[in-house]
DNA sequence: ACGGTAGCGGACGCCGGCGTCCGTTTAGCT
DNA sequence: AGCTAAACGGACGCCGGCGTCCGCTACCGT
């Protein structure tokens, strides 16, 4: 990954803002998006003031920490629409989004709901979505994906997998698992 | 619904006690579970200290308020099993149970998670579970579900449904219909 | 009607997160 | 090495929720 805007930080601010999203994508993931911005600063080994220095709004930090995330989201999407059979794509698509959710809690906020200043993460959503629609198009295609389809489905399910709860993070890969071989049942024509 | 435990209250302070849990119900249903005793307290027009003598933890409050709710699943559950036809009753139980969780934001962590001190409610759980497996069991041997569901799918689904976020009480109460539509589908044999 | 007591609720102190200021440190240039 | 400005982070004040205490209110039994 190359840097993107932060061409005139010094040498210890720019270290210092890479273990800030380090640490954000870690708690983020492990935690969820409700964490003090604070136990994030102690995390990264910075005080508070440097944080919000940084990042002044806990979804600045958010877009920018997730927008890693996102570029896999992408790439899940184009992977598997590059596979010639379209509805295996389809299928492991949607097991690798809900794997993906389940690692990382508060990426389902992330991509589910619009941000309001992430220009970013909204042009990444728009071209995974584009991909997933030809996908689900294709799909379609091959009579394998219900003709009544819609893309809004998907979302649907991708929400309604981040509202899986457990203890453990292993429990909550599983109940996704579960949950997506689900989905999949639900769509098939 | 007949007077539970409180013979020995005065009758104001009985009176005190309904109205707040119909205040923590409303509100409870509207915002979820993550709302402040004080808001209740105000909605129920009585004073913190009120509200924590007769309910010292939120989650003592959520059990009470719950209980009726609980007993709408329940009384779901057995409605449906009484239908003539176990796969028309099991798509019935599962559009009604995901309504009712739509409209009642905070029902789900109450149905979903294993409560503490709620011992009239897990009662009340077994029971609906009960109920649902006979159900579901009913609804296979008529060969309309498949022969592999198990009772954790259902909860499972209830448990994704109740993560479905949005803006207004009918959005979320169209996305669940969406929802359990699909579910249904992903049931079918 | 009246006394005793159950019940009430405003007010208090505590805690934890928030966002900011300012004295100190340190990178980077000459 | 020395200087300057960028960057740091401890400390501060603010706010909102929490749980409790105590002086006042009003219900109920006689």
């Amino acid at each position: 990954m190359a840097d993107d805007l932060p061409h005139k930080l010094r040498s210890d601010a720019l270290d210092n803002r890479e273990r800030i999203l380090d640490a954000a994508r870690a708690v983020f993931a492990a935690e969820g998006m409700d964490v003090p911005m604070r136990e994030i600063a102690r995390r990264a080994g910075v005080g508070p003031a440097t944080l919000y220095r940084r990042f002044p709004t806990k979804q600045a930090l958010a877009a920018e920490a997730f927008t890693e995330q996102m570029h896999a989201c992408r790439t899940i999407a184009e992977e598997e629409l590059a596979d010639p059979d379209p509805w295996r794509g389809f299928c492991r698509v949607i097991e690798r989004l809900c794997e993906l959710q389940a690692r990382n809690r508060g990426i389902t906020t992330a991509f589910t709901s619009t941000f309001p200043h992430a220009i970013d993460l909204a042009a990444e959503r728009e071209r995974t979505l584009g991909s997933l629609a030809e996908l689900a198009r294709r799909a379609k295609d091959t009579g394998q994906l219900r003709p009544d389809f819609v893309l809004d489905d998907l979302i649907l399910v991708l929400m309604a997998n981040g509202g899986l709860h457990a203890a453990s993070a292993d429990a909550r890969i599983a109940a996704s698992r579960r949950f997506a071989a689900l989905a999949i049942r639900a769509f098939r024509a």
